[in-house]
DNA sequence: AATCTCACTTAGAATCATGAGG
DNA sequence: CCTCATGATTCTAAGTGAGATT
């Protein structure tokens, strides 16, 4: 370890308690909110905000290929004949044959959706043979697919590279667009390709054709001024539009549900950063009303008004389960999904007593995706008779809060904060709970391993609370069987490097000399490795059981404000040694940091977009602004990371021991909006 | 105040790339 | 060196919530 890196960590922190407090609101579009009494000071602001760019100049989509027809040899038959399709049928039948292996084409509304959309495409004659779906054989058609897909794994190097280059050709000339003077990455810069929608649960829409995106459907938005993209031979855009206060570059309406698809800036750019960090400060405010909100909903579970009761019970879930709003959805036009405010009496069941405990309601109901919500709480009790209540006389079909919906919650809730609305507390306990848990799992004196554990612990406490699930991998059972065995081989290994070691420590009394000494310390550092190579392993298997049906990916992305991970690392990580040989993940030389936390937020830290930059060149210091907690309450550090540039006058710099940067990258990697750099120790 | 429209965030699955281990 | 499991990235569905429209 390189003590004397951390010496200079000491300095930075230090020198953290005079920088002056920075309001909570400079610099943050979202937090002017504040501001709310003058009004036109706020409506101004409100409109300021809305402007998302001054200039933007793109390529407009790249379209998917057009459909290329089977070879000769591969066929279609039907009621065992083969049979020649037309080019339109033909393709329609590909997109189903390529999901033959695939669960969707088992579940009868996939089945009868596909045929219905696909007899459409048929000729006339087409039409007059093919009647049932049962009579129809993709087996050929699948065949070809799954041997295209094995001769592209089988590419030689030459070739793969080729490929490698030609995308990247792509990415550069359709990626990239030019925002206020910056070239910034596109997410999606590719049209949806044609295929069979693959809705979630039960979807009434599954099977159903989504058709083919042409430049006739897309809408372009850019500046007036800019190079106008050009639509592909022989096409017209359906509309070329210029409207700064949306961040969309083009659109176009699907054809499944009619609703809106758009190319959008990537996650590492300004504007997806900024509006990421806003969200994280929003949620940082809320811990300024929280307690108020609380003892205001306990009081408003005993209300006179039915409303307002169902409201607070409501919110009283939102906060304390992280439910989502559960806006209404239109029945039949997707699959019967609820959140809170849409539950109904079917998904909760009450328990005078279980499990030990008084008054515990039985959530169990389809969420978002159809991912099943299922818990049983113990609730405070005026909450359970206030649920006694609102179910009885009603239908299980009926709805639970009969007087609430998601507007009027929200609308509450402006009342209660500026800018708070019912996913804000996701956020919030999502990062409260991250935090809370970091502290109450990690000690200074504990192994790396076991502080890594312990990280994916704090991730994992968030990741159950949102439920974020994921189905359990085909390989599970064999790849943790393997895990095992690796574990039972280590442990051998250990028992006899002991042995050695005790051998040649005998050896080494009796015989006293430099040579004997040397061995000694050999077998000792051995036994050393070994053992530590035993603890990530079995690290590994128990991080492994415990996320067996846990996603972790989504919180971090989205819900885990990167600056509770920086300072956790900064107060306990930055011991870690240098990796070297790496531990189980961590053996990348990249550390991706948050662009969110590039955005100019601190004072003196005027950073512009991060793909300004050489991401190979670029070195990163870390700086901490404001000495407080992420939630505002106490000693720890909000660190910031901000870039090495010559003008950096403002930001403390922290230096950590070399090849820390990997810990932090590792721990930061999959946090939102990262972007993989180098990051070279000063 | 219900309903619709639009824009944007959040979600799990599918696919891809990479590096540890054979 | 090659293979294959794994984490990262891509894809696009499915949410939230503001504001317009009826």
């Amino acid at each position: 370890m390189r003590v004397v890196r951390l010496l200079r960590l000491r300095a930075a922190l230090t020198l953290l308690g005079e920088v002056p407090r920075r309001p909570a609101s400079r610099g943050v579009p979202g937090s002017r909110r504040t501001q709310k009494g003058s009004g036109t000071r706020w409506e101004e602001e409100k409109r300021e905000d809305r402007v998302k760019w001054r200039q933007l100049e793109h390529k407009g989509p790249y379209f998917a290929p057009p459909y290329e027809p089977l070879p000769n040899g591969v066929c279609f038959f039907y009621d065992g004949k083969p049979m020649r399709l037309s080019v339109k049928a033909e393709e329609v039948a590909t997109f189903y044959g390529r999901m033959l292996d695939h669960e969707y084409t088992t579940k009868e509304v996939f089945r009868k959706n596909f045929f219905n959309d696909w007899r459409k495409e048929m000729t006339a004659e087409e039409r007059e043979v093919i009647k049932s779906l049962d009579k129809c054989d993709f087996t050929e058609i699948h065949r070809y697919f799954v041997d295209k897909a094995a001769a592209r794994r089988v590419l030689t190097r030459e070739e793969k590279q080729k490929l490698k280059e030609e995308a990247e050709k792509l990415q550069q000339e359709f990626g990239y667009c030019i925002l206020d003077g910056h070239r910034e990455k596109i997410g999606n810069f590719k049209t949806e390709p044609p295929g069979l929608f693959r809705g979630r649960g039960d979807h009434p829409k599954m099977g159903m054709l989504k058709r083919r995106v042409m430049p006739e459907d897309v809408v372009i938005n850019c500046s007036r001024d800019s190079k106008i993209p050009k639509p592909p031979a022989g096409h017209q855009w359906k509309e070329v539009r210029s409207d700064n206060t949306v961040m969309w570059l083009a659109a176009w309406t699907e054809s499944i549900q009619n609703s809106i698809k758009y190319v959008m800036l990537n996650p590492c750019s300004k504007l997806k950063g900024e509006k990421a960090w806003q969200k994280f400060e929003t949620a940082r405010r809320l811990r300024g009303f929280v307690d108020e909100i609380r003892s205001q909903y306990r009081a408003d579970w005993k209300s006179q008004e039915m409303k307002t009761r169902q409201r607070a019970v409501a919110l009283y879930f939102i906060d304390k389960l992280a439910l989502r709003a559960g806006n209404e959805k239109e029945d039949g036009e997707a699959a019967d999904t609820v959140g809170c405010c849409s539950l109904r009496v079917e998904h909760v069941q009450l328990h005078p007593e279980a499990d030990g405990c008084q008054h515990v309601v039985e959530f169990d109901f389809p969420g978002k995706d159809s991912i099943r919500y299922y818990n049983r709480v113990p609730v405070e009790k005026p909450v359970y008779k206030n649920l006694q209540l609102f179910m009885k006389n009603k239908d299980p079909q009926d709805d639970l809060f009969d007087r609430l919906t998601t507007t009027s919650l929200n609308k509450h809730l402006h009342e209660l904060m500026d800018g708070l609305t019912a996913k804000v507390f996701r956020t919030y306990n999502a990062s409260v709970t991250l935090q809370e848990q970091l502290r109450a799992l990690t000690r200074a004196e504990d192994s790396i391993a076991a502080k890594i554990l312990s990280y994916n612990r704090a991730n994992r406490a968030v990741a159950i609370l949102c439920n974020h699930q994921r189905a359990t991998s085909s390989t599970f059972e064999k790849s943790m069987q393997n895990l095992q065995t690796k574990i039972q081989v280590k442990k051998e290994q250990v028992a006899e490097a002991r042995a050695e070691l005790r051998k040649a420590r005998a050896e080494h009394k009796a015989q006293g000399d430099g040579k004997s000494g040397s061995v000694l310390e050999k077998k000792r550092r051995l036994l050393e490795k070994l053992q530590e190579q035993l603890a990530w392993l079995s690290v590994q298997a128990t991080d492994k059981e415990e996320n067996k049906q846990v996603a972790l990916s989504t919180s971090k992305l989205n819900y885990l404000d990167p600056r509770i991970s920086i300072a956790w690392y900064v107060c306990l990580g930055s011991q870690f040694p240098p990796v070297a040989s790496g531990g189980p993940g961590f053996s990348r030389g990249l550390c991706s940091v948050p662009a969110l936390l590039l955005s100019p937020v601190s004072s003196g830290v005027s950073a512009g977009p991060p793909c300004d930059r050489d991401p190979d060149a670029a070195s990163c210091v870390i700086s901490s602004p404001c000495p407080e907690r992420w939630d505002g309450q106490g000693e720890v550090g909000v660190l910031t990371v901000a870039w090495d540039s010559a003008s950096s006058a403002g930001p403390v710099e922290l230096s950590l021991p070399t090849g820390s940067g990997r810990w932090l990258g590792a721990l930061l990697s999959g946090h939102l909006g990262h972007s993989r750099l180098s990051l070279t120790p000063r």
